[in-house]
DNA sequence: ATAGCGTATATTGGATCCAATCAACAATTG
DNA sequence: CAATTGTTGATTGGATCCAATATACGCTAT
């Protein structure tokens, strides 16, 4: 009989980890490879996405397809007609500001709960985050740097819901990220509001942090929004 | 051939109207059901949802079951483990705090955006609400109606997709709209705060308007907070 | 010529069937 | 006797098949 030494224990987890995600079903595997085509912009808005043919391209029958859509479904990503089929949503300056309304309000209430519950790690975690995103170049990991970067600032604020709703909006929010570069360029990401946070966090100033955030959230809706309407007023 | 007159249309619609919500789908129809049963509290958390006995009950096949199922999940009623099967989400203190979490950070920004624009017709159908919440005695009706009344206040806020949103959300709250009944009983339902918001709102007063909302929701925060508290110290 | 109606085809919705997995219990071994 | 390993029954996950419906096109009648 082998010893349970704690090393196998360790080892064997290391294992298990470095195997990455593993999914457990097909629809899990489907719903998350779609969603993360949709969020990064992959997929574009107004697609429509048939299920024989996603059913082909994951190797897998229509159902995990299909209740794989239910979910994104329920999550606003695709829109549903009954006999019609499944379409990516379309994005548009009026979702983006949905979007950017319910995140000023989300976020500026998770930042207040969190702020004084946040560790040493949590905000060299931040900081580590802001580093990485200065020498990153691909745009989406860049916008899983900013969403990461934004939830270490809440990680304390514990409220498991208000965080996964917050979560959602930020990954809703980097369908909008190619337009922001491609209206400010990517130097320009704001990483000095970020810096600010950090340190206003650091130092328990809960209204000057939040104030920045809300600035830092108004600019960025303000930018999105004015993209779009050039955008609009070219055709 | 019928001359197609403007009474035509107008009977039909009412006729369309009267004969209710008709279920296009099959899994639309399931998960409506299910999803109100939860919220009513007709189906406790914890329960666990074999698909066989549902399918048998709502007399159809697992598979608009399974579809509304995954839609519940991503609407965190339910809870999906892989080959286990779904279950019914606790309600819980915890659960509550963070249906209030987010009530409290959606529902003034909701209301801000509302103010302005809100018309007489709104106004007048908040007032209609309240007086039908005062004769109403099924604690479910009431719960739409307390639902309703608050919509109606946002209902100018015109954001879509922020309004859904809060609607999903007092529509959870309706599951501890009982423990809230339970502690206070049924006449102390907050009225004069209702009115008083009405009124601030009709005025103009943004600030007082919000304010009000702001200390209805702690308050109800509060009373259920301790409830489950004196509840589970019982235990 | 055009509005309305009927038909054909593609696509989705739903049902049934089979395979995979989990939980509980029995058996076995040290 | 305890812990582990098979084994069995129930339940879910996935595949295939059939039915229902929407869209496009062609036809007809005014």
């Amino acid at each position: 009989m082998p010893v349970h030494r704690d090393d196998d224990r360790s080892s064997l987890a290391e294992i298990a980890r470095d195997a990455g995600p593993r999914y457990r079903t097909a629809t899990e595997y489907v719903e998350a490879t779609l969603r993360a085509a949709i969020l990064e912009g992959r997929i574009a808005g107004g697609t429509a996405l048939r299920q024989e043919e996603l059913a082909d391209a994951f190797g897998v029958s229509r159902m995990p397809v299909r209740e794989a859509l239910r979910q994104l479904e329920a999550q606003a990503l695709v829109d549903f007609m009954p006999h019609r089929g499944a379409v990516v949503t379309e994005i548009s300056a009026d979702d983006a500001a949905d979007n950017y309304a319910i995140r000023m309000a989300l976020e500026p209430a998770a930042f207040a709960l969190s702020i004084p519950a946040l560790t040493a790690e949590d905000l060299d975690r931040g900081r580590e985050l802001i580093a990485e995103m200065d020498a990153e170049q691909d745009p989406v990991r860049l916008g899983e740097l900013n969403r990461r970067f934004h939830m270490s600032l809440y990680a304390r604020a514990g409220r498991v819901k208000l965080l996964a709703l917050v979560e959602q909006q930020l990954a809703a929010a980097d369908r909008y990220l190619r337009f922001h570069l491609a209206a400010k360029g990517r130097d320009h990401l704001s990483q000095d509001e970020h810096r600010a946070m950090l340190d206003a966090a650091e130092k328990r100033e809960a209204e000057r942090a939040i104030g920045i955030l809300k600035a830092h959230l108004e600019k960025a809706a303000t930018t999105i929004d004015e993209f779009f309407r050039t955008r609009d007023r070219r055709s």
